[in-house]
DNA sequence: TATGAATGAGTGTTCATTCAT
DNA sequence: GATGAATGAACACTCATTCAT
């Protein structure tokens, strides 16, 4: 679906936004929230600091908008695939590829650590980050949602929570472990570990 | 073993140093190593900035000696109740509930959390930080270490090496999603699915 | 005198000019030179930045065109009410007017002020100051120009200039007194020690 | 009388603040409160902005620490000149000597002046603000107090509050005017009419 | 002429670190 | 060893101005 976008100035504008996005995905996931310069972001971008600030209200703006833009990414990706699925069991096994496929998206994960540090650092208060919270978090549930994935629902709902959690947080911790030592285990093994998690706490038994 | 300090002034250093630790591990689990500073974690050591530069090089020295302090800590209680057991089996019980105790050690986990981002960013190059690295891994690993527990001999040494991983990845990340989301999922139910892991994971099967 | 604006071209750019005016006038006022942003003014006149940039060179440009026009306005107001009086009496008798009438324009009196601390600020050196003074000032003086109003002839030349700066800066210092107090002293307390002030400087005794 | 300054440290402590404070009585008067640069006002004092940093919380903190400084040193003065004066008639001439020598103050009357804008600009509502407002308004009007003047006590209340303002916005007002353009009136000159707005409007007729 | 994206210099403020006491 | 004043580099953010459209 082409978008079409009336004169130069917007174009210019979309075109500025996506370069800034793009950088400060790349920045964020390798420096962190605090650590991440304004003028890094832009100039990675192929503009300055002006620029940015034309684009987004504030560095805490930017971080927010790019959760949101790649939350919603994810969520389009999967949603798409399981709705070419012809089975529950297709649908299940979408599912767990979509799952085991994250596992190579390093900078994505390391953008959710960023935001539950972030989030966990600066209290769920403000409207804003709460307004933010509840929208990436909601795409972030429907990635598992049992609606649409009704093996998941002989769990008890509270069940159902922690088993989306533990398998939320074995992907991200991997990952960083990774990032962290990649010596010490390989992608592959990282995939395999998380494929035995999946089927253990998905299965119907 | 007893150290003696023979004087005062001694005995003044030593007890403003752990007081400067202590106070060290509340604000960098608090506040993560960026946004923490000296003068927050001074005060609340009850000294001024002057007393941490003449205990601590740098904020980074003091990050380090917390985390080789805490690691070595923990590392010593588990040693000393693995040394007491009867059998194997104690053993293995023993190991389960430590690893399940320390779900509610919130300021070490981030801590840990924190020291992986840090070495994530700041590279493996800096001589200091590697020495720092191998002492405390070294520690860690010894928290699962097989020659200590058999039992983990079963799996080849890379499948051991990524069962810790997780096992590791999955404490830090459920009890940080606690931080982030408490009403989400219960201590104990974060105790029970990592006990389900622990099981899963370590099973002679 | 009707200027005749040959096509609409150039009525849109005299309307757009004018709107800028008027929006500075309140800006400047409200906010002072230095405070006053570029874009304020533009917005509040219903326009953007661009539109500022194609009628003035700079914010001093449009300082400066602002005080010329408001200073003629009431230059010219004065000099049509001087001008239908019949007699010397008549005239001083408007003139007292037009000064204790001046008490309310706080607008105006906000931006002399303006001027003379930019002015004070920013040095008599440079050439366009210079000629912006030269002219507002000349007009200034016109507003009690013994020319005019041979009554203040009594006094040496010197005299009537400082009587005239005394009429001017107790004008002004009330009506900001009133606008950092409004409690303080009332609008018609204004007037009314303000009539006294000329009265008895500008008597012939 | 001496202050007694147990250590080194609070004596640099105060040294240092009196340089910041003298230099930003010049400095504010001259700049004016928005174009004054903390780096200007600390380096006219012989430091750095961050010497300026450990002595003032903001631009403003330093703004109203310097106007209540000067208010007390000014009301001292007054006071103490008043409290050795024999009659009535001799406090009245010694206020009419402070009153005028002020006339050469160019730098308090500048202060007084952004003070004024300041308050005007930027409301009533601060907390910070409106503790200072009263503090520095009271020792203003202390100067000129009817209960130390009994003569003024002739003007009903309301009427005394204006003529106060009156006298002090004359002598603002004419201060300014001669830095702005010291050719137009000499020194002398402001204080001769000023001399003559004193009497008029305190005399007792 | 007017738009508005982009520039870039400028500035208040923070904070790890140093050093005289 | 400890204090705390001072340093100075760093950085987020602002805003007058430019320029392609």
């Amino acid at each position: 679906m082409v978008e079409l976008l009336p004169n130069k100035h917007q174009q210019r504008t979309v075109a500025t936004r996506r370069k800034l996005l793009k950088a400060a995905l790349r920045v964020f996931a390798r420096d962190g929230f605090e650590a991440a310069r304004i003028e890094d972001i832009a100039s990675e971008a192929g503009h300055t600091r002006g620029a940015f600030y034309a684009n987004f209200n504030s560095k805490e703006d930017l971080f927010f908008a790019l959760l949101e833009q790649e939350a919603n990414r994810r969520l389009i990706l999967l949603r798409d695939s399981l709705q070419s699925c012809p089975s529950r069991t297709a649908r299940i096994q979408t599912l767990r590829d979509f799952y085991l496929k994250r596992a190579g998206d390093r900078q994505w994960v390391m953008l959710m650590l960023e935001f539950r540090l972030y989030a966990v650092r600066h209290g769920s208060m403000r409207a804003k980050l709460a307004a933010a919270h509840r929208r990436i978090r909601s795409s972030l549930n429907y990635a598992f949602v049992g609606d649409l994935m009704p093996s998941f629902a002989k769990y008890k709902s509270a069940e159902g929570e922690i088993v989306k959690a533990l398998l939320e947080v074995a992907l991200h911790g991997l990952v960083l472990e990774r990032a962290y030592d990649p010596k010490r285990i390989s992608e592959s093994q990282v995939r395999q570990i998380l494929g035995r998690v999946f089927d253990v706490f998905t299965q119907s038994d």
